[in-house]
DNA sequence: CTGAAAGCGCTTACAG
DNA sequence: CTGAAAGCGCTTACAG
């Protein structure tokens, strides 16, 4: 009985062995860069048996025994995040140049999807995982550990281990999007952020913010971590904030794309309109940043470089497990809109 | 040598039979549902070894000795497409509910890459394939015939050929666009749409508002293709449209989310707001179709369905290679908002 | 330049 | 209830 759809099984080796009257041998040689070393007339016969069959090499097969899949996991915590979307773009691209092949899974903010993904990605034998982490908690660690994969980390850290990653630089993005905002006569920032346990991108942003608070006295600051989806809350927590701060120049910062969606809603919902009766600005570029009122001022992240850089660094350490961990920041870049300029 | 980056290889289910000093039909059992016919003492050394030594079967192994790699191929045309991430949510979930991985593959909107990645999956002895099309032309049908695996296409089909595929009602959706902007007044409608060849979906939008048009001869119509990036031309259609059509109400529609959002910058740039100045219907529903401007109103697709419901007619022809073809279309939903009610 | 044979880590009849 | 052995489709020493 076949396992395939169609009647016919996929041709093997040794099919296409029998076919141009050559060994099994030859057939692998041809597939695996050493062409060179056959005769001309035994190539030739290799090549009209492979057209004849429409042979392709069962990966499977190889892997098997070759001990490498030439795939490499990617594991997303949200998939419907854009800055994932494109991250993936950098990872696949990059990939594909050296000859892997991008698994990918979206986690959708699970951490308990994100373990089993781990899991499942070992079983397939994957030859390294590149990870956006959901959040990094025990059970996420466990996991890690338990692959014995080479790993690199992508936009969150785990405290206090060394570890390969690649993410924005938090501290001087959060510095530059305050440092803009008080530059532009902003005197109460409202720091909005989606819980930052386990997230170290959230903690080292909320973190810089509140050391420039501290820095500026003259600044009012606050800070919300708000669990999405929680669009009431969002709506309270920017009318308490407005209502706090009468009078004074005012501005929300949303420390990713996600939440800014989510602010511009509860914005609209309050009959606020950015760059005109508050401030607002977001970590990460928006494609549709410059067509919401005003547009909205952003702190843009070379999202696809980072996924090739995640590659890269994967790389590397495919090449030599004991190569030092790296940890590659990239600056953030101000994308200046009318959401800041009152 | 190891292969693998720690100095220890992964165990194996050799390693594991030795351990619970048992056969490793044993402990192939215990993992493939069968671990009732073992004895309780059996099973617990099976159990000690397992958590032991952190075992996990290598799936590439099974699926060689199985035939299914309990693999579905997803090709996707282009991952930046909110759509896309949407399809690819669905098919992901529903998968995993059956046991299946996904592997992604983002096409970015070449044909020859898509055609690559259905030789690199079936390669890699993926069950079946989800594939939504780049592109319908020889090259990839020729791909698809080689590859002999069953798969669906969504979005787009192929001309002439009964193949399982999910998509929208396009000629429904267009209908209903249509009705929609005559039951509002406007008079001059400009249908635009990225090049129609190789992609049923648009030319069923596209000749469904051709048609609407025949019917309603006081309506003035016109339709462009245009390939994008393109946002001179984009904006040159449109000034020349409306220089066209003066003094009567105009809208756009845009056969796609991707060029709604080129659009929306078009008409940014030559000053239009929709809602007031013009007319703006779009196909897809965007995530900020609320934020901007009046609002756009939009034909949505319930596209996570879309790829659960491609998941599960593939999951039909695994189970039975001669099901008969199954073409399921979805019906669209217009959402309306500020852009058409002027 | 070429090929036979062993073995990668599993599963599945088959035998007990 | 349990296990030895054959074999899935490859690659890699090894031998010629």
């Amino acid at each position: 009985m076949s396992h395939s759809s169609k009647s016919k099984r996929s041709p093997t080796i040794r099919d296409v062995a029998a076919k141009a009257n050559a060994g099994r041998t030859s057939i692998s040689r041809y597939f695996n860069g050493e062409a060179h070393l056959l005769s001309d007339k035994l190539k030739a016969r290799i090549e009209a048996a492979i057209q004849e069959l429409n042979y392709r090499p069962n990966q499977m097969a190889r892997s098997l025994k070759h001990g490498s899949s030439q795939l490499i996991g990617l594991i997303i915590a949200d998939i419907s995040n854009p800055f994932s979307v494109e991250v993936l773009k950098g990872v696949e691209s990059e990939s594909m140049k050296h000859g892997f092949m991008t698994v990918v899974c979206n986690a959708n903010n699970s951490i308990k999807l994100e373990c089993e993904f781990i899991h499942l990605l070992k079983g397939y034998r994957v030859d390294g995982l590149i990870i956006n982490s959901a959040g990094v908690n025990d059970d996420f660690l466990q996991a890690l550990k338990a692959t014995t994969l080479p790993f690199v980390l992508l936009d969150r850290k785990i405290p206090n281990i060394p570890c390969d990653m690649v993410g924005l630089d938090n501290i001087q993005s959060a510095q530059m999007a305050f440092k803009h905002l008080v530059d532009q006569g902003f005197e109460a920032l409202c720091f909005i952020t989606e819980p930052i346990q386990y997230n170290s991108a959230r903690q080292e942003r909320l973190n810089s913010f509140q050391s420039e608070l501290q820095l500026s006295p003259h600044i009012k600051g606050e800070i919300h971590e708000i669990e999405l989806p929680n669009d009431s809350l969002l709506i309270s927590t920017i009318a308490t904030f407005c209502s706090n701060h009468r009078g004074m120049r005012k501005a929300i910062i949303a420390a990713n794309g996600v939440l800014s969606l989510k602010i511009a809603y509860a914005l609209k919902h309050l009959g606020l309109a950015w760059g005109a009766d508050i401030g607002f600005l977001s970590f990460d570029n928006l494609e549709w940043a410059e067509l919401a009122g005003k547009g909205i001022t952003s702190i843009s992240q070379p999202t696809a470089d980072m996924g090739k850089m995640a590659v890269s660094i994967l790389l590397d350490k495919l090449a030599d497990p004991k190569h030092q961990e790296q940890e590659h920041l990239f600056q953030g870049e101000l994308v200046v809109r009318g959401s800041t300029t009152l």
